[in-house]
DNA sequence: CTGAAAGCGCTTACAG
DNA sequence: CTGAAAGCGCTTACAG
């Protein structure tokens, strides 16, 4: 609140230096000094400041949480995904004090130059980014020398500072549609934004690949909207092309499919058999429960916050690249 | 990312002092100086190091938003509505680039003296608390001096550095219940967390007087958990004690309720009255659709940080307390 | 209209 | 094991 390190190294009866010592554990020192300045210090509320530290240390343990826009620019409300991966940094983050996130909701108008100079004047020590960005801004990004831990970014490797986070997508699209397949459906729709981002069309890679096995023919339907309204589309489409079972790239999605169908009293798991992808929280609430791939998001925000902490701490190299397990949980819609 | 205020005033030719002068428009200066000074910043790519400003202006732009605990820990992901709230602050806070959020999640176990610390440590501006805390904590949020905005939190008044933003609760629940009345049901429930909470005390009080009025006897169902969990409990709770109607302080155990009935193959909207409150994204995509209270949470969140910001620049004063509108949203389930 | 000097609260070689 | 001194990048009276 106002005590300084001179309050403290005063009553201590020190110089600042040793206080600055015992706090950050660097030099060896008595046991009476230490606990001399430490008396001193909780006596006065001592709490070092962070803003005049970091101008001299030139590290700020600010981490910048980079997320992706969304159409309506409600970046967080737009999908569940969100919160539960931060909830998963922030478990990890709380075991560290001494770290904070600071969240850049990157909407469309907002120029990824604007971001740039956020994270010079924050002066960030490192970077989660979630999901793809123009070549241009992960050039300088990678430029900038500080650790970048990329989650669910497909982007190819050759930058020096990245290290990168995925789910295993494709094996999530083939379990999907192969369960699909064994619970007797066969005209099975990939339900889907669009096949444009990356992570999709890894998802349809595997949906593709079952479906060859079992010599099926694939059918592709794509709508770009917000997950659910976009979902709500493609479940009329569904119905019109006469498939029988969907995958969707995404649980929002296939809650917008399973609304439409359910209002048409089409008998979701029985007339149609329906799968989605994430395991959001929504997925068990919806009645009735949707099956779906498993990717832990949590696990995924704490991994991302862990790697990235790691690194900060040259605990860990930079340039990993892991891939999350994803399996498959079965409830009522297919 | 490297360049400072001494090599931008080199470039330019003037001093470190014009320089500053400039970037915050403080004292007059010539054209001429002021376009040198702008195009070697330009050119250097200079920004301001925030951490040094910081430490001299003694303001860090930085605003803490203190989140409640929830049963798991996972405070985010417990309810949607945080994203929204979040989503609504962020949408003020990005046209004042300057401002930046840090979310201290409060789980049980993390002592509140750790989180006033950190607020100490950061230095922050102003602080945002959403939910309800401990008497003596407040005492010691409005000690530190800095504006406070509270968010759903319906202490009394006395501390001078408080703000208030509060929906109106109590016609929330009243419009919820004459609704449900109206469309002729007459044993009907309420279905809350607990009634210790002075957010669902104000919901149930709204309920008891529309009860009243229409000379109904009231139902009170409570089950601690988590939201979704809990109302599964409290739909079985229902079925058995042959309520025909529920009016439920949060909807995401308005959701858990519906869950519940449905699987018991209760037709929701004929056979049983169903009415949330906060008109959560998964009111409108659940099936059927549920009818609930609006209380426009992405406005609140937006008027919470548009009020802190309004006092930290003293463009307005402290000590208001503002109440929202809230309005019922019709959909399917009553 | 512009600049020299002091200082914000801390850490970091360096000397003792 | 401990301290005096310089310095991180900025702003702020104050003088001119």
């Amino acid at each position: 609140m106002g005590a300084t390190v001179i309050d403290v190294a005063k009553i201590a009866g020190v110089s600042r230096t040793t206080v600055s010592n015992v706090f950050n554990g660097r030099a060896k020192c008595s046991e009476e000094t230490r606990e001399a300045v430490l008396s001193a210090a909780k006596q006065l509320g001592y709490t070092p400041n962070m803003a005049a530290k970091s101008l001299v240390t030139n590290q700020s343990h600010l981490i910048g949480l980079l997320l992706p826009s969304y159409v309506d620019n409600n970046t967080l409300t737009g999908s569940p995904f969100y919160n539960i991966i931060l909830d998963g940094m922030y478990s990890v983050l709380r075991e560290d004090e001494y770290y904070d996130l600071m969240i850049f909701c990157i909407p469309p108008q907002r120029v990824l130059q604007d971001v740039s100079a956020w994270m010079d004047m924050r002066n960030v020590d490192g970077i989660i980014a979630v999901g793809e960005y123009e070549r241009s801004f992960l050039d300088e990004l990678d430029g900038r020398g500080i650790p970048v831990v990329l989650v669910d970014n497909y982007a190819l490797n050759g930058w020096g500072h990245f290290s990168y986070l995925n789910s295993d997508d494709t094996r999530g699209g083939y379990l999907a549609t192969k369960h699909l397949i064994a619970r007797g459906f066969r005209s099975i729709a990939l339900c889907t934004s669009t096949l444009d981002s990356p992570i999709s069309h890894k998802r349809y890679e595997g949906y593709r690949q079952a479906l060859q096995e079992a010599g099926y023919q694939e059918i592709v339907l794509e709508k770009i909207h917000t997950p659910f309204e976009g979902g709500l589309a493609l479940g009329e489409e569904a119905i019109q092309q006469q498939v029988d079972a969907a995958f969707c790239t995404e649980d929002m999605i296939a809650v917008g499919v399973m609304n439409a169908l359910l209002r048409k009293g089409v008998r979701i798991g029985q007339d149609f058999g329906l799968v989605g992808f994430d395991n959001l929280n929504i997925s068990a609430q919806v009645y009735p429960g949707l099956t779906t791939i498993d990717q832990n998001i949590f696990a995924k925000g704490a991994i991302a916050a862990k790697t990235l902490l790691d690194i900060l701490k040259n605990d860990a190299l930079q340039g990993s690249r892991f891939i999350l397990p994803v399996v498959l949980v079965e409830r009522e819609s297919a």
